[in-house]
RNA sequence: GGGCGCGUAGCUCAGUGGGAGAGCGUCCGCCUCACACGCGGAAGGUCGCUGGUUCGAAACCAGCCGCGCCCACCA
């Protein structure tokens, strides 16, 4: 900095003010470590459980799962929940943002297993089920909280000192709490149904863990002869196999061809077994030969069939997906693959397979371990959902529950209306083990928190089933089981229901539902008044970002390389809609709007003497700034309290560029260097309440900046987030300083035009009225000629700016100027001209609208009349 | 089969009834004493297609085309 520096200001002492001095780019990867540590030492994240809870603030976060690592998801829901959570720390509430992880049963029993089988060769049933498990604990022990240091890399003001797994001892008492008044209401049963078999993970999994693929299979047509008949019903499948377990076959009540059929019997070729035909108008005569083979042990639609007729169940094919006892002898222990071709073979060689095509259909696969669901009846505990979804309902239906953005409310609504039983239990050893114990001697079953000692009714010795809960059983309990439920704490008062949830919509049924079901059965309200649904980051060609097709981005490399805070930024600005390409741009941009910020707080800072920060509007430039920035504390304030994260990001950068920067900084500048105490005051004023309003989007680069500030009470994080007041705007202000900006901006364009040399003064005359802005002159590097100067022919008008002639213009370039700017009046007249000429436009549209077409015409006629003259 | 989202400048996206915008990229000129992660200027778009409503449509309505996602029991 060439010009002489003013006094040392006194908030500045000698070492910091060389770091400015010295700092001309803003170190992110220096500065958020430190910043970090400060606010974790202070312990401003854990708020005292105090208060009613509509003086405080809660989120709980959505637990990530043990095995996890911050992807691009997390990074972005962790930002949203963020600024949210410091906009309102910083606006006064309590602010507990809870944290803790989920055990994630199927998936980190997978990850641990398939560490064992790589490193060690063995399986968890060599170790037993008491050793894996400690096995698994010691996996979460070592990996488990990686995560939750990512979380602080970002900058997550999340509660640290209070965290939650849901294997903890309190937590596993909630969810056995839980399922004993399940059970006690009758909601939760153990029946023998229809189940998605995850050979994978070896476990039945719910409805919703299973995704649909297109799978290109063959579609054999199989003839089975009618009883006392030469006829044949020729039935459809991809699956032969499954036909030694048929016990029906079904035609279509109207279905002419089939009618003298149904109540006959045909025969299963291969099985022998005698199949009843029966009539059912759920049968499609359309579809194939209009005659379809039922198979209740394994298909879902067949079951449902099978029970409303009351048709015979039989399992021929096991859990371990081999062919199991009732099937043919020579079938039995076959693989279902193997069983296919077999079954396909011996059919063949009777003349019974009649038609073989391919076949693209959807097909169910476990969305956990990727094989093939196999629907098989098995002994599994549900839990009936009706009841508990009907309060569930009302609190979305009438907003007790608000979801964001409000398409997502019909698509819970809708899955809620026709919601059906869950099955939650899961052949694993992972998880919550169910709290049931069975006495062999004489059948009775026990629900109980805790384990009884024997059968109360005949005094013999328990069992306790095997299976564990499925994961999210125990997620569905988050919102009050991480404060203490179900016993009556001050944090469980006090934080309990929590304001917000923001999540993915991929569970919004999985989870968001099952807690407010829960919430509401249980902890007696809503666990939460706002869900927000946020946007899914797509890899930057628009697939998928995941680790196995390489188009995973690491925001930790994003941290890493810019900043914490340019990839909040980034990834707010770009979480517009639905689904959001990552753009590299935005992180970029907000790195360059963090080094922004800090350059224009040095400018400030070293020439701010011993200025206190004060809105002192001397002039109107510094009313303009004043103005401005509370349209900008408006709209940043709207646009964080309505979810609209991206809008609040690039206002934040629009205001802090443009505004501040390019125009503000620029005017204001000559006056700071001659130690102009009130642009100085009102600089440190805009800069302060700039740094708050950036607080949420960019935490670090606000704080650390905000240390530089004179007469501080508190870190930024714990200062007031400006508060919107619409007396501040100063119309007359930003009309004035509205029309300096644009004549600077033709007077430049001129300039440039006109071939003007660099670093020469264009000069001219100004008209009277309206007189341009004195500050057009610096801005524009435009020279007024003297009072008296009337001698000179202007060659151009730019505004109320009469051009006069120089050396420094190149006529010819002057004259393609002139040019341009009459043909540009040319069609504006033209236009003007024509809508005026119609009509309809001047008799219906509102008058102001045609006056103001009117008024523009007027001066286009004028300025085109003046040129061509 | 039903539903949702998206289709605007080379790229990524704003813009919900009155003259097409931003960032990045490109081109021209600048190391101007906060910042070259910078400053000034410019070029660049029949707003997916076809109809309709309206004085006026990128925006509202209908239909189509394309991309993505969700839900659904047609063998």
């Amino acid at each position: 900095m060439r010009h002489s520096p003013r006094k040392l200001a006194a908030f500045v002492d000698a070492d910091r003010r060389k770091t400015l001095e010295a700092k001309t780019r803003y170190d992110a990867g220096e500065v958020e470590t430190r910043i970090f540590a400060s606010w974790m030492d202070a312990g401003y994240f854990h708020p005292d459980p105090e208060g009613a809870p509509e003086d405080n603030y809660s989120i709980a976060v959505p637990p990530p799962n043990v095995t996890g690592s911050l992807h691009m998801g997390h990074a972005l829901n962790g930002t949203i929940q963020d600024a949210m959570a410091r906009k309102r720390r910083m606006e006064g509430r309590r602010v507990k943002w809870i944290l803790g992880t989920d055990h994630a049963g199927i998936a980190t029993q997978s990850v641990v297993e398939k560490k064992l089988r790589t490193e060690e060769g063995t399986s968890r049933t060599d170790l037993g089920r008491e050793a894996f498990v400690e096995r698994v604990w010691e996996w979460r022990e070592t990996y488990g909280a990686r995560i939750i240091e990512q979380f602080k890399a970002l900058g997550a003001s999340l509660d640290y000192s209070d965290e939650r797994f849901t294997l903890d001892d309190g937590y596993v008492k909630a969810v056995y709490r839980v399922f004993k008044q399940l059970f006690e209401k009758g909601y939760i049963y153990r029946d023998n149904y229809m189940v998605n078999w995850d050979p994978g993970s070896h476990s039945a999994i719910s409805d919703l863990e299973v995704e649909n693929r297109e799978v290109t299979d063959t579609l054999y047509s199989i003839d089975y002869p009618v009883e006392g008949s030469d006829r044949v019903l020729t039935v459809a499948t991809v699956r032969p196999e499954t036909m030694l377990a048929d016990t029906a076959v079904a035609v279509n009540p109207d279905d002419a061809r089939y009618r003298d059929l149904v109540g006959g019997h045909c025969e299963l070729p291969l099985v022998g077994r005698r199949l009843p035909i029966i009539a059912d108008p759920y049968v499609d005569p359309e579809f194939g030969t209009g005659a379809l083979k039922i198979t209740p042990g394994h298909d879902p639609n067949d079951f449902d069939l099978g029970r409303k007729h009351g048709l015979e169940e039989i399992s021929a094919i096991g859990p371990d997906g081999r062919i199991i006892d009732p099937a043919p002898e020579r079938f039995v222990g076959m693989e279902a693959a193997a069983a296919q071709e077999a079954v396909v073979a011996e059919l063949r060689d009777l003349g019974l397979i009649s038609a073989e095509e391919a076949y693209t259909h959807s097909v169910p696969f476990s969305h956990r371990s990727g094989e093939r669901i196999e629907p098989l009846i098995s002994l599994q505990w549900f839990c009936a959902m009706d009841e508990l979804a009907k309060p569930a309902i009302d609190v979305v239906r009438d907003d007790r529950v608000r979801i964001h953005p409000d398409r997502w409310k019909k698509v819970y609504l809708d899955w809620m209306e026709g919601i059906r039983p869950w099955c939650v239990s899961r052949q694993l050893w992972w998880g919550h083990q169910l709290p049931v114990w069975y006495c062999d001697a004489c059948e009775e079953t026990y629900v109980a928190e805790s384990e009884p000692e024997s059968c109360g009714a005949c005094g013999g010795e328990l069992r306790r089933d095997p299976d564990v809960l499925d994961t999210w059983f125990s997620s569905a309990l988050w919102p009050f089981a991480t404060l203490g439920w179900p016993d009556d704490t001050p944090e469980l008062r006090a934080f309990y229901p929590t304001d917000l949830l923001s999540t993915a919509r991929d569970i919004i049924y999985l989870w968001v539902a099952r807690m407010i079901m829960s919430g509401l059965e249980f902890a007696g309200d809503v666990p939460f008044h706002d869900v927000y649904i946020h946007s899914v980051i797509q890899a930057p060609d628009g697939r998928r970002m995941s680790k196995s097709l390489g188009t995973g981005i690491d925001p930790l490399d994003e941290i890493s390389e810019h900043g914490a805070d340019a990839l909040r930024f980034g990834l707010l600005a770009m979480s517009s809609s639905q689904d959001v390409r990552f753009s590299q741009a935005k992180v970029e941009q907000g790195r360059d709007l963090a080094n922004k910020l800090w350059n224009a707080s040095r400018l400030i800072l070293l020439n701010a003497g011993d200025a206190e920060p004060a809105p002192a509007g001397e002039r109107v430039e510094d009313r303009w700034i004043l103005s401005r920035l509370e349209r900008a504390t408006e709209t940043i304030g709207d646009c964080l309290d309505g979810y609209d994260f991206s809008h609040a990001a690039l206002e934040l950068y629009r205001f802090v560029w443009s505004e501040l920067c390019d125009w503000y900084l620029e005017i204001v500048k000559p006056r700071l260097y001659e130690d102009d105490d009130a642009a100085a005051a009102n600089l440190l004023h805009v800069l302060e309440r700039t740094l708050a309003l950036a607080h949420p989007i960019m935490p670090f680069v606000s704080e650390e900046i905000w240390s530089y500030l004179p007469d501080r009470e508190a870190q930024l994080v714990v200062s007031a987030f400006p508060a919107a007041d619409p007396e501040r705007v100063d119309e007359a202000a930003e009309e004035e300083i509205g029309a300096a900006i644009e004549l600077t901006r033709s007077l430049r364009r001129w300039r440039e035009l006109a071939d003007v040399a660099p670093g020469k003064v264009l000069s001219g005359r100004a008209g009277a009225d309206p007189a341009p802005h004195p500050l057009v002159g610096a801005l524009a590097r435009f020279e007024f000629a003297a009072e008296g100067d009337t001698g000179s022919e202007a060659i151009a008008t730019v505004g109320p700016i009469e051009i006069l002639p120089s050396d420094e213009l190149d006529p010819d370039a002057v004259e393609a100027r002139l040019e341009e700017r009459r043909e540009k009046l040319r069609s504006e007249v033209e236009r003007g001209e024509r809508k005026l000429a119609n009509d309809g436009f001047v008799a219906k549209a509102p008058a102001e609208v045609v006056e103001e077409e009117r008024a523009k015409l007027a001066a286009y006629r004028a300025e085109l009349e003046e040129l061509s003259g």
